[in-house]
DNA sequence: CACCTTGTGTTTTTT
DNA sequence: ACACAAGGTG
């Protein structure tokens, strides 16, 4: 070992992670707690790998998302001081898109296929179900979808799956159409992202030197999240890894949270039986959480039933409390939380690449946009509605990809009319109809119907226009740059007058922008490639297979947005979990299962886990959600933490809530516990001015009392859900000797 | 063929 | 609330 790594090492890891990253020889688990260090240990091992001699080219290691790929290359590249471009490091996705160019074409699969994300994907399965005469409105083309990739993760292709076929209405169907599809999807000259995987294992499965090739290219394996593994991405890592057996598995069963896309965490406890004489190592001193988040996370997940127990504890201090943040609804609950931000980055002079925003689901994101805008807080968005979704870029690219793979119907029919060119439906099946007959792709008939003189239909100018644009740009990628022909769409296809007559004019100037992003995306693509693959497959293959969790970015000062399941294995100096509440988080299409149930209780965990000092989680009493205002109950996860361990901040949004007004914020114990502390309000209490506890609503300034019929009512001005009208008879209400005392002002100004 | 209206259903998480 | 499909009209 060379003595710069071998005195990295000795300073930068732990005993346990030491061994996890000298037992270099056979099959090893690592069992590793969040904010143990696993990124830490696979990058120290490769190093260590690299430094033993072992060629870059014959180490595989599989990580969760590209961005850890780079930043893995990168620190490797800097340990070692030398050139990373060879180590395969990548995704299950992108590491079989590169066996697949290269040795697709033994399994009949051209070098130059599509890959489709599920949008396409989904598009193509509607019109496959349109073909078989299946109503889209009876059966959900994404249920068959569903139906469909699940096929393909347990290793069932269409012909095994239509053995069973017989057994039931949507068995029937999801046979007939998982069959259409596949054939569709040759025509399309097509994968799908569960093909990348799957195929890559037919391939193994059925071209024995192949393997062979890959087993001896593969002579170290590495394997990040392991816990998230599925079935087809199992069989291809014992594929790859049955000869030289040095496969190295990093998981937390805690941490499994894609068990809807047919994660096992199973497989992370089966390793020992599967892989004789492999070694485990545990690693369970957590770097990152202070105590008391660390012990709030434990809290959650210990009431898991499916769990391999464990003690995961931490040097570090006790910190903060966790807070908790209760809002009367969902606008408030995002002003409130930008406020907190706001008050962090005056006060405590934060930098707001401390600041992540946790939620369940993408659709609650855009209220925290909504705040965030308002008080000119720059913000990235990670997930969600993705740059290269968006309809107006996928629009374009479907050129692009038209350009390269003329098979490809579900560009082609997206574009064939957009702008439109006078080319409907009724145009489009007479195409169709030439390319039966004449037994050619459907871009071939488009060719041999302009040949045709007869053909005078209104939309042969426009698929004369459609055809040009197409070629021309074809020729321009064989004589010019990509970014020529990215221009040449931009210019000739009308996408950008079509935007300006379809739109107002704030919204078509956005969509423009957009495009414009586009094109400067691909002249810097096209300035910074070196690889071999043709420039335009690549760029293609690329833009689907990365996320913009990969383009995240920790340079510009900026508050993150994302979904739980985004933020595994980052972390976050403070975190926000947004939507704490029942139906939403646990959501309740997991409610009635408890493994399901369960996986939202990690997922909750993997959200804790994140925060490095401070946690704050809030709710909403009342959530508008799909169209109307449901009043709501705190989450089941919020009961889980014992009372010790969390506040309840309290937040009165003086004014509406806009900026440079005065906000009082105040910071008292669980308005529960302060209840429960407190002695019945009498009547004479209810003066204007006093405040008094509610059993729900916590605490609350009384505004006025009338007597109405006998019965006494009176407003009070909650801080958690605003003022609200009660009878004296029924509410829940104490009062607290001292409360006056636990107030306290903080000036924001 | 394009446009508009109406009605219907649907609502997690990601590569 | 929203998206999407279908149906009717110019």
């Amino acid at each position: 070992m060379t003595k710069r790594l071998k005195k990295t090492l000795k300073e930068s890891v732990n005993p346990q992670q030491l061994e996890a990253v000298n037992s270099i020889k056979g099959p090893v688990a690592v069992f590793a707690g969040a904010g143990s260090g696993k990124t830490r240990v696979i990058t120290y091992r490769i190093a260590h790998l690299i430094d033993k001699g072992i060629p870059l080219g014959n180490i595989l290691a599989v990580t969760f998302t590209n961005k850890a790929a780079n930043e893995m290359k990168e620190r490797i590249g800097s340990l070692l001081d030398l050139d990373t471009k060879e180590l395969w490091i990548g995704t299950f996705h992108s590491i079989c898109l590169r066996i697949l160019r290269r040795s697709g074409k033994e399994i009949g699969i051209r070098q130059d296929f599509a890959v489709f994300d599920n949008e396409d994907s989904l598009s193509l399965i509607k019109d496959c179900m349109k073909e078989s005469n299946i109503d889209i409105k009876r059966v959900n083309p994404r249920s068959v979808s569903k139906a469909i990739s699940d096929s393909k993760v347990a290793l069932v292709s269409s012909d095994e799956y239509s053995k069973i076929a017989g057994n039931g209405y949507f068995i029937d169907i999801v046979s007939n159409v998982y069959s259409l599809y596949e054939k569709r999807m040759r025509e399309n000259n097509a994968l799908d992202f569960d093909d990348l995987i799957y195929k890559t294992v037919l391939l193994f499965q059925q071209k024995h030197e192949i393997l062979d090739k890959y087993q001896e290219l593969f002579k170290h394996i590495l394997v990040d999240e392991y816990q998230d593994v599925n079935a087809v991405q199992y069989e291809l890592l014992r594929l790859m890894a049955s000869k030289h057996k040095n496969i190295f598995v990093v998981g937390d069963d805690d941490q499994s949270i894609y068990a809807f896309r047919g994660a096992d965490p199973s497989y992370m406890l089966r390793f020992q039986k599967e892989y004789k004489g492999s070694k485990v190592i545990k690693l369970e001193e957590n770097y990152r959480c202070s105590k008391m988040i660390l012990s709030a996370a434990n809290c959650i997940v210990q009431n898991n039933e499916n769990r391999e127990q464990k003690k995961l504890w931490t040097k570090n201090e006790d910190g903060a409390k966790v807070k908790l943040v209760v809002c009367s609804n969902e606008k408030d609950e995002a002003q409130k939380v930008v406020q907190l931000i706001q008050d962090q980055v005056k006060n405590k002079s934060r930098s707001l690449n401390d600041f992540v925003v946790l939620y369940r689901i993408n659709a609650a994101s855009r209220n925290f946009e909504e705040a965030l805008v308002s008080e000119t807080i720059p913000y990235q968005l990670v997930g969600g509605f993705k740059f290269y979704q968006r309809k107006e870029v996928k629009d374009f690219i479907s050129y692009l990809r038209v350009v390269i793979n003329p098979d490809e119907r579900v560009s082609i029919n997206r574009i064939i009319n957009y702008p439109k060119r006078n080319i409907g439906a009724v145009f489009v099946k007479k195409i169709e109809q030439v390319a039966y007959e004449e037994k050619c792709s459907f871009y071939k008939a488009c060719n041999v119907l302009l040949e045709k003189k007869e053909t005078v239909a209104r939309g042969r100018k426009g698929l004369k226009e459609f055809i040009d644009i197409i070629e021309t740009a074809r020729n321009t990628l064989e004589n010019g740059t990509l970014f020529d022909v990215a221009k040449l769409i931009y210019e000739k296809s009308n996408i950008v007058q079509s935007l300006e007559n379809e739109f107002p004019e704030y919204l078509a100037k956005e969509k423009i922008a957009n495009l414009g992003e586009l094109l400067t995306a691909i002249n810097r693509f096209e300035g910074g490639y070196d690889r071999k693959e043709p420039i335009l497959q690549a760029y293609l293959s690329d833009v689907t297979l990365y996320t913009d969790l990969d383009q995240m970015n920790k340079k510009e000062e900026k508050v993150t947005l994302m979904t739980i399941h985004s933020v595994k294995g980052l972390e976050f100096p403070i975190v926000f979990m947004a939507g704490m509440e029942e139906g939403l988080f646990p959501h309740y299409l997991s409610n009635s299962k408890k493994d399901a149930l369960e996986e939202e209780r990690r997922l909750c965990y993997v959200g804790f886990t994140r925060a490095k000092t401070e946690l704050y989680l809030s709710y909403a009493m009342n959530r508008e959600l799909y169209g109307k205002t449901n009043k709501t109950t705190s989450s089941r996860f919020l009961d889980e933490i014992s009372e010790d361990l969390i506040e309840t901040l309290r937040i009165s949004l003086v004014g509406d809530g806009k900026s440079g007004l005065r906000k009082q914020i105040s910071s008292v114990n669980r308005s529960k516990k302060d209840f429960s502390k407190g002695i019945k309000v009498e009547i004479e209490d209810l003066t204007k001015g006093k405040i008094v506890c509610h059993k729900v609503w916590g605490h609350g300034l009384v505004m006025e009392l009338n007597e109405i019929d006998g019965e006494y009512i009176v407003k009070i001005d909650f801080d958690t859900v605003g003022e609200r009208m009660l009878n004296y008879k029924y509410a829940p209400l104490r009062i607290l000797e001292d409360s006056e005392d636990s107030e306290k002002e903080i000036d924001t100004d």
